[in-house]
DNA sequence: CGATGGTCTGAATCGTGGTTCACTCCTTCG
DNA sequence: CGAAGGAGTGAACCACGATTCAGACCATCG
């Protein structure tokens, strides 16, 4: 015996696993699933494709791995905003607008997180990431119930609807050409949409 | 010259080419765009794969039709609904309920409308089918709006929301196991939720 | 009939990626 | 140094499903 892996080597080893997730994600930034090839990964990373491999059992895993992270990332700003400070309707207003503006930030990689065409091993990985996006939403909305600042309710369904209802229109704009319109404007909307929604009295937000 | 197509082999090519539509219908609304082969739609249609071709360009083409049958049907229901007698908010209503529970007696077909991954000139169809869903709300949010029946508000983005809260409401149940949830209670419980999302006042609807 | 125009057939072909693997190169340590 | 154990390489391989096409079969009409 005369070779041993050691931290260097270790370290070296994980760098490289590092540039191939980084490459991944910024492919899927910048084209969507489909266009985020073995190949182009590999490239990007400055890496043979076949080294893809030996970090990742196959490309499934890969995007997988991507879009657990990039997931985990949004889904912590929105579970920040939601257990911030304040009533529930200020919470959930909170909570709806960081979602709408990090989408709106990056169209194409929140496109590629809700809504488009993936394998189902890392599609399942999505679900997982609106489950959270909906709880996040569902423990505010419970709090407010419980509170009596909200009506009776079904939370978890209103949370759903909600991730659904801020990802369609979002999405919506994001993947035709690319509407043109006024993002503050849109945000706005949502919130009020939103607040309406879970039944938050209306006051005159100015 | 001795040959010239005739009523009646036009009818049977016509023939042909509806059973072809319809096992492609079949298969979507079975196991989604992904088991829907062109040799399976072939086998179901009882032709040859080859015969596909002789009336499609290509499978885009074949399922672009698909799509867009299927969803003027659902389109069609909503619209009525959407266009029935009464005020803004009972159209909604209706409209919401028409929407919700259709798609929860073809879960799998309204997933394949809604959420599921496809070619991109057949994902133009689907667009153009949100689109069609979110304007036959847009129409009633905004009479309802005139009339002084519902706040001030961006129609069009408002119904693109509810098509998508009931979208994924619907939709989450569908793709996984199958959640076992009472669908009249999911229906009621969205009807509820569009209402309040709309702006409509809350009467006690008995 | 039989010539003509057309549809149907289905095995073979093609294109597109994901995946493999024999080989080279680098690191460690006796 | 040199044997041992990986890591990295990238061209070749393969699976899979859409698409093609040469021939079989059929309807029309002079």
């Amino acid at each position: 015996m005369a070779y041993r892996p050691t931290e260097r080597t270790e370290a070296r080893r994980r760098a490289t696993r590092e540039r191939i997730v980084r490459a991944a994600l910024e492919l899927v930034a910048r084209g969507g699933y489909r266009e985020a090839s073995v190949a182009a990964v590999a490239q990007r990373a400055g890496v043979a494709t076949g080294t893809v491999y030996r970090h990742f059992p196959g490309k499934a895993e890969l995007f997988a791995e991507v879009f657990r992270v990039a997931s985990q990332r949004e889904v912590d700003a929105v579970t920040g905003a939601a257990t911030a400070q304040g009533d529930a309707p200020e919470r959930i207003a909170c909570a709806v607008e960081t979602f709408a503006r990090r989408a709106l930030a990056g169209r194409r990689l929140a496109w590629a997180l809700i809504a488009e065409p993936v394998d189902p091993s890392v599609e399942a990985e999505r679900l997982a990431f609106r489950e959270a996006y909906a709880d996040a939403f569902a423990d505010a909305l419970r709090d407010g119930v419980a509170a009596g600042e909200l009506p009776e309710q079904d939370p978890h369904l209103t949370a759903t609807a909600l991730v659904g209802a801020i990802g369609e229109a979002l999405v919506g704009p994001t993947s035709p050409t690319g509407g043109r319109t006024d993002d503050d404007a849109v945000v706005a909307a949502l919130v009020q949409f939103s607040l309406r929604a879970t039944g938050a009295p209306v006051h005159v937000r100015r």
